[in-house]
RNA sequence: GAGCCGUUAGCUCAGCAGGUAGAGCAUCUGACUUUUAAUCAGGUGGUCACAGGUUCGAUCCCUGUACGGCUCACCA
């Protein structure tokens, strides 16, 4: 139905009058001698008449066209920019020229020519080969407004792509980030690594699988939401410093800042704590920050976020006392610091222990409003099931989170390598499992076999790499900062 | 999962106490060899998301569905 719609069956029409012509309109290869930026560099001082010595080859999209009878002006974008092109019939041929006219608007074509400057000041190309590299047989949006719709800009990303080059921005920005944390992580000796993506048993983190089923075992496996338990297996193993970009499948609500795959970057450093962990994450950070935008101190919405270190630190205890109405959870016990959660508005099944509690009200009344970066400290052992406990008070962990304008964007701690103490917390978990809680850990056996030949102390990390995109990219949504964000089938 | 809002030409958007729709750009025809949101003249293009209901009559009012956006919930 729709290829026979007006617009496209022209350009059919358009496509077959090229070929009558004798001209392929998909040709295998071309070879350019430039590039816009290129162009616009090297030829910064051409003044009117053209260096008829400098010949250059361009290829690019045609993204706007301006017949003139027997002469058109267009511009060519390249992956670079745009440069004007500037065809004229008596430079081209008489035949050629009668192909041209059949181009549109997206067909992606090759000029040869020299470059000048037009009496108003543009730098073209003069062209006298053109050549069709790919008929485009669907319009492109309007050249003015480009594409506003985000159904069609996250479904279409490509045609989001050609019409708005700062969403291209972004992704460029985006492969930078994930560059240049690479690059100091590399240079301080640590491993990159693969780890599996089926997992028989999922870990590290609480949150529904996605299930699928491999027929030749004949047995059910897990998209990870995690790789930490694997990566933990390698510091078990020796490889003492040891990081991924994983992509992670969480089954899960989709918001502004959830999607359902995503990528964590999770580091493991062997004889490290979390205090150490901390000192590389903000270094870490602020030095990926400076790479990107020359500065540490950038915009994001409608703060300005410095990521300068020393960050904030304070404990989590500390955190709901400063910025709840006189709750101070260290003072209660648990009975009393539940009245005061549900009185201060705060949803309680009633079944929470106290650690449950103070995270709950940490999420409630803290987590918004911690808009600089800021390093939660010390958290109850009840949530913290892999994290090694504090030494003088057993109820809470050497843990971190790091938060940045509202949102989690890191997790840390000093990780649990006594595995009697780790069999004891995924016992724990078990029976939460067994009451209904989908998102509490499976019992890995294999996993308690590592630990029992012997973990080293060792500091592990998680940064989400899709919200740490979104705040050096000044991105409101994660659909902006992934290609192709998760959508319901059309129609 | 809930609430609110949206869906009209290829794109960006108007519109209507309820009387079967418009603009700009794109597209088509013609003119035009330094234009640039080119210009000038004349055309084409619509199941007004989908399905019901109310009505003499529905793009418009009502209900449902689909998809999307925002907020909330879920998600450490």
């Amino acid at each position: 139905m729709e290829e026979t719609k007006a617009l496209i069956q022209q350009r059919r029409d358009k496509l077959h009058e090229i070929r009558e012509f004798g001209v392929e309109p998909y040709p295998h290869k071309y070879e350019p001698t430039h590039t816009t930026s290129v162009v616009h560099r090297d030829f910064a001082e051409t003044q009117e008449t053209p260096d008829e010595t400098q010949r250059i080859r361009l290829a690019g999209r045609i993204m706007t066209k301006r017949d003139h009878g027997k002469s058109s002006f267009a511009h060519l974008q390249d992956s670079e920019g745009r440069i004007q092109i500037y065809v004229r019939r008596d430079k081209v041929g008489a035949e050629p020229y009668l192909i041209y006219r059949r181009f549109d608007v997206g067909d992606i074509i090759g000029v040869e020519g020299v470059v000048f400057r037009t009496r108003t000041g543009e730098l073209t190309v003069l062209v006298d080969a053109v050549q069709l590299l790919s008929k485009s047989l669907r319009p492109l949006p309007e050249k003015w407004h480009g594409l506003q719709d985000k159904q069609t800009r996250y479904r279409q990303r490509y045609a989001d792509l050609i019409m708005n080059p700062e969403v291209k921005n972004v992704f460029i920005k985006r492969t930078q980030i994930v560059q240049a944390i690479r690059d100091m992580l590399n240079a301080q000796n640590f491993i990159e690594v693969e780890t599996p993506v089926l997992q028989p048993i999922y870990g590290g983190a609480s949150a529904r699988p996605f299930t699928t089923y491999h027929h030749t075992l004949a047995q059910s496996l897990y998209l990870r939401i995690a790789n930490e338990l694997y990566l933990k297996r390698l510091i078990v193993g020796g490889f003492d410093r040891v990081y991924e970009f994983s992509r992670d499948f969480r089954n899960e609500g989709m918001d502004r800042d959830h999607n359902p795959e995503f990528t964590m970057l999770e580091l493991y450093q062997a004889y490290a704590d979390y205090r150490q962990i901390m000192a590389l994450t903000e270094t870490l950070i602020a030095n990926t920050v400076a790479r990107i935008h020359g500065t540490t101190k950038i915009p994001y919405q409608e703060h300005e976020i410095d990521f300068t270190p020393p960050w904030r630190r304070l404990t989590m205890i500390e955190s709901i006392r400063e910025h709840s109405e006189n709750l101070d959870p260290g003072a209660l016990s648990a009975d009393a610091l539940y009245s005061e959660a549900v009185n201060a508005g705060v949803a309680l099944a009633g079944d929470e222990s106290k650690g449950e509690i103070i995270a709950e009200l940490f999420d409630a009344f803290v987590e918004p409003k911690l808009i600089q970066p800021t390093f939660i400290t010390d958290y109850p052992i009840e949530v913290s099931p892999f994290a090694k406990k504090k030494p003088d008070n057993p109820a809470f962990v050497e843990r971190f989170e790091f938060f940045i304008s509202g949102m989690e964007v890191g997790n840390a701690f000093s990780e649990l390598n006594d595995p009697v103490d780790q069999r004891q917390r995924f016992i724990e978990q078990a029976n939460r499992l067994e009451n209904g809680d989908e998102e509490a850990f499976m019992l890995d056996e294999d996993y308690l076999r590592a630990l029992e030949y012997g973990m080293p102390p060792t500091g592990g990390l998680g940064i989400g790499i899709d919200r740490l995109t979104m705040l050096l990219t000044n991105q409101y949504s994660i659909r902006d900062v992934i290609l192709f964000p998760q959508m319901r089938p059309e129609s």
